[in-house]
DNA sequence: CTTGTACCCTGACCGC
DNA sequence: TGCGGTCAGGGTACAA
């Protein structure tokens, strides 16, 4: 479920209450939401690591561990973290993958309906190769208009589809790819090599902006995603066309669409998006 | 290299 | 109440 600023919000939650925790135990329930090894193994290796600090890079939340290895957490579509001394709401958490038993007598929980997110235990160099796939950070500052010109440029897929693609820029999803694109006023079904300078400019600006303005808000809350806390964002306030097909545009009030493009959903307002 | 499709998995919801 | 189809903040493997 979560992009860039669910997994923001998620980061900032997880690290006030995990820097600096020791993982006592680990015990997985679901045995596919362990990557790269078995379940024993990934459980063994943990075992008395200390958590130096929790980070970000695109939609993967990076655990470093006292150790120099990196815990890579994949939310994908329906992972979510809880910490306490036991579950905090069981009706919200039934589908629990993994625990991890921390040194302040809380444990944290992992819960993931579809499994389709999951953990990798990974050396420096692991993490670093697969780091070298990602495109850039959005808001980092070396992320400039003439950054994003330059992954988009000579591609004809869609820019809608260029956007989700990670290995162009890292963190954006479905959400935010149709809200950056009403924003910056382009179609989503244009080829995105073909936008122009000033184009690209609006949209360089578009998706920091909304991206800023959701992890200000503590990210979207659609249908599932929460917080650690089990709070929800508050950012679908402000959405503009996500999830409103048919719904009057709010500058222009040309009704809402929806197309299908690259097997998901893209929202867009026909008369204003050009 | 690029692009499209199938697939992973479960649950909620809608129309009949 | 049941049943089938569709859809869901994601990403990968593989084919063309």
């Amino acid at each position: 479920m979560p992009e860039l600023p669910e997994v923001e919000t998620i980061r900032r939650d997880l690290a006030s209450e995990l820097a600096g925790r020791t993982i006592l135990r680990t015990r997985i329930s679901k045995p596919d939401i362990v990557l790269n090894m078995s379940p024993r193994s990934f459980s063994r290796r943990l075992r008395g690591r200390r958590i130096q600090s929790v980070d970000r890079r695109g939609k993967h939340l990076l655990l470093s561990l006292d150790d120099a290895r990196i815990l890579q957490v994949q939310l994908r579509m329906s992972g979510r973290f809880a910490i306490g001394r036991r579950v905090p709401d069981p009706s919200e958490f039934r589908h629990i993958a993994a625990r991890f038993e921390l040194d302040d007598s809380r444990t944290l929980f992992y819960d993931d309906v579809r499994r389709l997110g999951g953990f990798q235990l990974l050396g420096a160099e692991e993490w670093a190769s697969v780091e070298a796939r990602l495109g850039p950070e959005p808001l980092a500052s070396a992320f400039t208009a003439a950054k994003l010109a330059e992954r988009l440029n000579g591609r004809r897929a869609p820019i809608k589809n260029a956007l989700l693609d990670q290995g162009r820029l890292a963190g954006v999803g479905n959400i935010y790819a149709s809200e950056a694109l009403h924003r910056a006023r382009i179609d989503p079904r244009r080829p995105a090599g073909e936008l122009d300078r000033s184009d690209v400019g609006q949209l360089h600006r578009a998706i920091r902006r909304v991206l800023r303005d959701a992890i200000a808000n503590a990210g979207t809350t659609f249908r599932d995603y929460r917080a650690v806390n089990g709070q929800s964002g508050r950012f679908q306030d402000a959405l503009r066309v996500y999830g409103k097909e048919s719904e009057p545009c709010g500058r222009c009030g040309t009704p809402i669409a929806r197309v299908v493009q690259a097997g998901r959903s893209t929202f867009f307002c026909p008369g204003c998006q050009g």
